[in-house]
RNA sequence: GGGGAGGUACCAAAGUGGUUAAAUGGAGCGGACUGUAGAUCCGUUGGCUGAACGCCUUCGAAGGUUCGAACCCUUCCCUCCCCA
């Protein structure tokens, strides 16, 4: 493979490479060394579900392995117990050894869906920070001045807000630019939001004599509500890990605006027939619904296969459009002190189901027709319902219940 | 070390003795419409009691004043700003 085609595959979805002229130098140094590049990406082990968003940047990594580079899967379980701050606007809150741990485990099951486990070294920067002495920590923080640190967006606007910066929060992105020192990082990859703390890195590096490493910036990509950015704690995501069905399904409710960009960033679809499915949405050749359904169809097929993404559309299809009942429904047995007379309290009812944790909850729904049982709508809280094997209970827009008696 | 401002629900932000479970906006949830998209409209968003505007819990924490406190007082915790 030529070096221009080798680019042209790291390139794809990028948002910046800084810079693109070192990289290419980097890659014919490793050429005619024969030794592959060192390609780190950092993971924060504060969200163990991998969703679409982390994919953005372990695909790129997938890729890099595929051109035979060597890929450092890094867990910043150390750096992981302060939080880092890019992008927040409020201190994270700290998470305990214990809990990172578990993190951890999580990630490293999920993330070889998506990488080559043989070619993957997996690293904890505990490792190495957890060793450093406070006069080796001085030296790599005599390198930043406050005012620089101040510089970042994130950090400026909680100053001028007049909202707490901890000091421990400046010393992130040294210890990140420090990890690339240790790992002896040629490139490093992250979402936009983390410029600064790859930028950093480059510095540490030359403070240790070290050639700086290549930064590759990924988009942030945008969860289903197609505002925020994908992340676990906004309930905007889809994860890798969820059933083909719930991919499928929520993948159809991402605004269509971003369709394009998912195609482009979690998807193998090819950049010409990307091209071709925006010439045919801009020219209303293409219904948008079809496309959306395309894409669903991609991303399930990525993690449950080609034959589950085809199952799921026809679920969809069936659930949605012929308003029939999915294939594979949530069942809830009652059992006789469940009953009284055969009958049993709406209320009690949904409270059993779990989809609710009030009764406040629960009369809420139904009064605001959001309960149906076979189809009908029932709107009376008070309602004794008899109950009948196979009944199918319906709960907002997505829960489906059949009944069963013990 | 001195002086000042402030901590209200998921978030932002009103309220400064009773009519406040707490205005308003965002977000969420439900409904209508639809392509589980977008836009729009309506409703709703502490809990319990088979529901009556009845009870319980909630305005940083703990006490106190009062018939009555998010609101007044005391102590404590936390944050920000200015000065040193």
């Amino acid at each position: 493979m030529d070096i221009k085609e080798e680019l042209k595959i790291i390139k794809r979805g990028t948002e910046e490479i800084i810079s693109e002229e070192e990289l290419i130098k980097k890659i014919e140094k490793s050429r005619k060394e024969k030794r592959p590049l060192r390609v780190k990406q950092g993971f924060d082990p504060n969200a163990p579900d991998i969703h679409l968003g982390h994919t953005v940047g372990l695909r790129k990594m997938r890729q890099f392995q595929d051109l035979g580079h060597d890929i450092y899967f890094l867990i910043g379980d150390f750096t992981g117990m302060i939080g880092d701050p890019s992008g927040k606007s409020a201190t994270r809150k700290q998470l305990t050894e214990e809990e990172v741990k578990k993190n951890a485990e999580t990630y490293k099951q999920q993330v070889f869906k998506i990488l080559n486990p043989e070619k993957t070294k997996v690293v904890f920067n505990s490792h190495w920070l957890g060793k450093l002495s406070f006069s080796e920590v001085l030296k790599v923080c005599s390198k930043y001045t406050v005012a620089r640190m101040l510089e970042r967006d994130d950090f400026s606007t909680r100053y001028k807000e007049g909202k707490p910066i901890g000091i421990h929060e400046f010393m992130y992105p040294l210890m990140q630019g420090y990890d690339s020192v240790a790992i002896q990082a040629d490139i490093e990859l992250g979402g936009t939001d983390q410029k600064f703390n790859l930028l950093v890195g480059r510095d540490i590096q030359r403070e240790f004599n070290q050639e700086p490493q290549i930064i590759i910036t990924l988009p942030l990509l945008e969860g289903t509500d197609g505002v925020e950015k994908m992340s676990k704690s906004l309930n905007n995501y889809i994860g890798i890990d969820e059933s083909p069905q719930e991919i499928y399904g929520k993948v159809m409710s991402v605004p269509d605006n971003l369709m394009i960009r998912y195609f482009e960033l979690v998807t193998d679809v090819s950049s010409d027939e990307i091209d071709k499915i925006k010439i045919g949405l801009e020219s209303n050749d293409l219904h948008p619904r079809d496309v959306k359904k395309r894409l669903a169809r991609e991303i399930v097929k990525l993690y449950h296969g080609q034959s589950a993404a085809i199952i799921s559309e026809e679920e969809f299809e069936k659930v949605f459009k012929d308003k029939l009942y999915p294939e594979e429904i949530k069942k809830i047995i009652l059992k006789k002190d469940d009953l009284k007379e055969g009958k049993i309290w709406l209320i009690k009812l949904i409270i059993l189901s779990g989809i609710v944790d009030s009764k406040s909850e629960a009369r809420r729904l139904v009064e605001q027709g959001g309960v149906r049982i076979n189809g009908e709508k029932i709107s009376d809280p008070h309602l004794d319902l008899t109950v009948e094997e196979g009944m199918i209970l319906k709960i907002g827009k997505l829960n489906f219940i059949k009944l069963f008696i013990k």
